[in-house]
DNA sequence: TCAATCAGAATGTCTTGGACAAAATGATGG
DNA sequence: CCATCATTTTGTCCAAGACATTCTGATTGA
């Protein structure tokens, strides 16, 4: 496997691969006729590992060196630790579909969750601690790549058609939702527009990854009272910062910012003008505060 | 402009981006305190408006020296030939719906002309054409990032929503949807995922940006008998020929490939055992003549 | 106990210029 | 008009070094 095919397969970029290479002694691939980086298969997926890893906070010199046995020990970290809640039969049903890919059962089983209690509940009660779940599994490897697509999918097209059943009239707040470039969790996303728009609000979603400048043109445009940006866990919690507050600064002073998702971006201390959605729950609240607000 | 935020705006690698420098004289960026490049604005959408020519067959010696309004010029040659179609009203008014920001106008066109026509006809002589012109504005600069957003994600709904509401029975064939990682077009997935269920096969998305190996579990489990493809016009074609024959190694022989979408890759001799739905008319056909082999 | 500050280490990205395989072109001959 | 071969053209890879940025961990102050 030639360094360009690792580059696609692993997201490292070349650089970082021949950095670390020089600096850490590993990967360490073999040279074909032309001096040029062929990567053993194991390699490639000791370094899928690492990366792994490396999303959930570990850094590379502490990890590099260890052994693929030692990386999936390694994964497997903070479970013992005893924070680990047991899923409701309700919930493991779930993920039992997810991982025995019965994806039309899985499919409509959430449909029927939803009719059952409910889009609101459905979103706090099944989608939030399922994705915790699946997040969890994902990250010890338990999880592959394409069951995780299945879940994604699935979920995706459950709460579309959830949303696009809600009666949308053309009623306050009016809420911009996108996320910013290089987050492009759009599970998320989803998920607060499904909130937002049970309290009556009216969402324009913008999709993923939008530069800050072009959340400014969109929210003028359609003439937004509240723009929402949705932060997985994953995303760096400086760069949220300074992306708010940019925004901040560049949006006129009656259109509100509300940040919610991972709790990671949350916990910081955010700029002046933006406010945290820490639960989905608060999303309730927020619209009710924000209508008090506009009727005084 | 960094070098990294043009790599990623452009589709053309650093190394690209240097020896071009190097050898044409273009891009020709400023420098900032740190001696590291800095492209302006214009030159960026130069390199865009390269990069498109070049997809469209162009040799970057012979357009590199070009200015931006010869490379104009160029784009619209071949169309001059009187293959250049005005776009007809039916049309021109969603595109001028997305320019005025009407999104709600918009999604309810949409929607209506899927009732109005069927959704076989609305992807082939709706959506495709729009598509088109819609990319011919973004890469003149004419429309914004929040607009095209804007756009992606109304068609995204209407798709959707048109997908759900067609009676999906458990019949073959059963047909398995991505695209590979670093294409992250996913509209193409959606309107061929459209004309797959309208001829009756069963639809198994898994979104975009899955890995070779993913895709070949996915398919085994979920016992697929095509795996489909979906290609946008600024994938690489190299990238996408190793893809496809790796992915034609690792599969099955029993279960077909299908690759469709831009024009580049289907341009290519593909390997062995890959089909190419070289339209979205073709998808009919395919279907046909796949039940015709089944049979036998 | 918590938040802010700061030095030092860790880490990823950018730099240069050369080399060469793969692909496209164009000329030649059947 | 099609095949073959030489000749550009073009993208990717290599090396080692530099340095901005981010993270860590200790120290200080409230």
């Amino acid at each position: 496997m030639g360094i360009g095919a690792v580059e696609r397969d692993t997201g490292l970029s070349k650089d970082t691969l021949r950095v670390w290479e020089r600096r850490y002694g590993f990967p360490n691939p073999e040279r074909d006729a032309f001096g040029e980086r062929v990567y053993p298969r194991e390699q490639v997926e000791r370094l899928r590992t690492i990366k792994r890893l490396m999303d959930n906070g570990h850094r590379p010199g502490k990890i590099m060196q260890l052994s693929l046995d030692a990386l999936k020990a390694l994964s497997h970290e903070g479970e013992v630790g005893g924070t680990r809640v047991e899923l409701p039969d309700s919930l493991a049903r779930f993920v039992h579909m997810v991982r025995s890919h019965h994806v039309d059962e899985l499919r409509r089983a959430l449909g029927q969750e939803v009719v059952r209690n409910g889009l609101g509940r459905f979103v706090s009660e099944v989608v939030a601690p399922l994705n915790v779940a699946i997040g969890e599994l994902w990250l010890q490897g338990a999880l592959e790549v394409f069951e995780e697509h299945l879940y994604t999918e699935s979920l995706q097209v459950v709460l579309r058609n959830a949303i696009a059943n809600v009666p949308q009239s053309p009623a306050a707040p009016r809420v911009l939702l996108t996320t910013f470039p290089n987050e492009q969790h759009g599970l998320g996303l989803l998920m607060a527009e499904a909130m937002l728009v049970l309290e009556g609000a009216h969402c324009i979603s913008l999709g993923i990854e939008t530069p800050v400048w072009d959340i400014v043109l969109g929210a003028t445009s359609q003439s937004a009272d509240i723009v929402a940006l949705s932060f997985s866990l994953a995303y760096p919690a400086a760069q949220a910062v300074d992306g708010l507050a940019e925004l901040r600064r560049s949006l006129p002073a009656q259109i509100e910012i509300w940040a919610g998702g991972g709790t990671e971006v949350l916990g910081r201390r955010l700029p002046e003008g933006v406010r945290a959605m820490t639960s989905l729950a608060a999303v309730h609240e927020g619209v009710k505060a924000w209508r008090a607000r506009r009727a005084s």
